[in-house]
RNA sequence: GCCCCGGUAGUGUAGCGGCCUAUCAUGAAGCCCUGUCGAGGCUUCGACUCGGGUUCAAAUCCCGACCGGGGCGCCA
């Protein structure tokens, strides 16, 4: 059996163990070396005196390519000299993956490495404990989300990513080929999961990519990324939607700490689990705060990115990492919400996380007429959108929704400055590669 | 798409018309060293994004291309 960073014990010292991992660092002494050695969990420190080992281990070590993997079988020995308590003196060392000289970029180097490099060696910068450990930090997350559903009556569900028509206007909608015919990658699963609430299939949920092809260029946008979207039926209002968010979001939060505790040392981030119930604050009163605050804004206007860091300012003083922005107006909000009678405004909501929109959702308007109507004032064809406003015309309870951005959720709890940081291979409009 | 900024050894940088045969660090190759953990000492190696132009002279100034960074719009 094979041993790691962090299965080795006091219950193996004096035994023989093998481990397997990179060359992280030989520092050769001449006549003693150590050879440091990096698994998933962390390093073990190999420790050969020239005297008591074998030469062609020797010649071996001393040979190594910083990044090789490495077999290394030996006795493991107590040592207070060490920083783990222990040390391997061994017997025998393979090479089973040579490394090429010089590395791309180093791993331990005392140089920085501009981001794009780190991209481009993508592989060698996940080396890295503190880079791999957002994605232990991701999966968890992921995981988590699906547990918090599957207790609230969620069924998971996976709507194609190959469609004919967007869910908001073509502008933003990456074009592929599809035996001759035009065909889209799916920017929401928006329709086909409002379509499942005529169903009986009254809470579903899916995590799984949307496709942007906005000329985004900015440190929270890709164009690819992980939507962690929900719907549900027979509501009262969109409180019920947004109440199932933050259970969600107190949920995965402190479980994070908990269960992720070991990754979160690893990035050195402490992650709090933001004060809850979280304010609401309409958009007619988040434009009078920022407006308060010396911001220039117009009502009806958007907040922009900088109203909106603004307003995140605001709310972080009275304590509130997450806050709701509702009722947007209704013309700045997409043909399938519901509008607020009466008003110019609309059953919406965002949810912000320290700034930055991470989620946003509604009620749905579920009646069909007003569907139509609401697609025709939007200027959008609904001929083109039977396939979806047919479920509406057979039977169609009130429902509402939402999509968040599961990396925009991790880089905000983890303090990241940028969105890519969350991806393993970011997609943007410069990066199709690796 | 718009505004600003930048591209120098494998990596990160200094230099910004002649003192450049281009700085420093890191790295790589080699040698010395028995307790390193940012090891130390010595030697060596390695670069001005590309194409035009200005000039006696271009890494340095101008134009274009390509690539990148920051911000905005839009959004998750």
């Amino acid at each position: 059996m094979l041993y790691d960073s962090r299965s080795i014990t006091a219950n193996e010292y004096e035994k023989e163990v093998t481990v397997e991992g990179w060359a992280q660092e030989v520092r050769n002494l001449g006549g003693i070396s150590f050879l440091i050695l990096r698994d998933r969990y962390g390093v073990v420190q190999v420790t050969a005196p020239k005297k008591k080992i074998a030469p062609e281990v020797m010649q071996a070590i001393t040979s190594l390519a910083r990044e090789s993997v490495v077999r290394v079988t030996g006795t493991v020995k107590p040592s207070a000299q060490v920083k783990a308590g222990y040390e391997i003196i061994p017997s025998s060392l393979i090479v089973t993956g040579a490394a090429q000289t010089p590395l791309p970029m180093g791993v331990v180097d005392k140089v920085d490495v501009e981001t794009e490099t780190r991209f481009n060696h993508r592989y060698m910068d996940l080396r890295k404990p503190e880079v791999r450990a957002v994605f232990e930090i991701k999966s968890l997350t992921m995981r988590l989300i699906d547990e918090y559903l599957a207790d609230n009556g969620f069924v998971e569900v996976f709507t194609p990513k190959l469609v004919a028509s967007g869910a908001e206007g073509g502008s933003t909608l990456f074009k592929v080929d599809y035996f001759g015919k035009q065909a889209y990658l799916a920017q929401s699963p928006q329709l086909y999961k409002q379509m499942l609430m005529s169903t009986g299939l009254d809470r579903v949920f899916e995590i799984g990519p949307a496709f942007r092809a906005e000329p985004s260029d900015t440190a929270r946008h890709v164009s690819e990324f992980i939507s962690f979207d929900g719907e549900m039926a027979h509501i009262d209002s969109q409180r019920d939607v947004m109440a199932m968010i933050e259970g969600c979001t107190q949920f995965v939060i402190a479980e994070v700490k908990e269960r992720g505790d070991w990754a979160l040392r690893a990035l050195g981030c402490d992650v709090a689990v933001p004060k809850a119930p979280y304010p609401v604050v309409s958009y007619e009163k988040a434009v009078g705060m920022v407006q308060g605050a010396g911001f220039k804004i117009e009502l009806g206007e958007d907040l922009g990115t900088e109203g909106e860091k603004l307003l995140g300012e605001l709310m972080v003083q009275d304590g509130y990492e997450m806050y709701w922005i509702a009722e947007y107006p209704e013309a700045a909000k997409p043909f399938y919400i519901m509008e607020k009678e009466g008003t110019p405004y609309s059953y919406s909501f965002d949810l912000d996380y320290k700034g930055q929109e991470i989620s946003s959702g509604g009620q749905r308007e579920h009646r069909y007429d007003r569907l139509v109507q609401r697609m025709e004032k939007m200027q959008l064809d609904p001929k083109s959108f039977e396939f979806y406003l047919n479920a509406f015309a057979y039977g169609m309870p009130a429902h509402g929704g939402w999509g968040l951005g599961v990396e925009r959720m991790v880089q905000k709890m983890l303090g990241l400055s940028n969105i890519r940081e969350t991806i393993l291979f970011p997609r943007d409009r410069n990066r199709l590669v690796p």
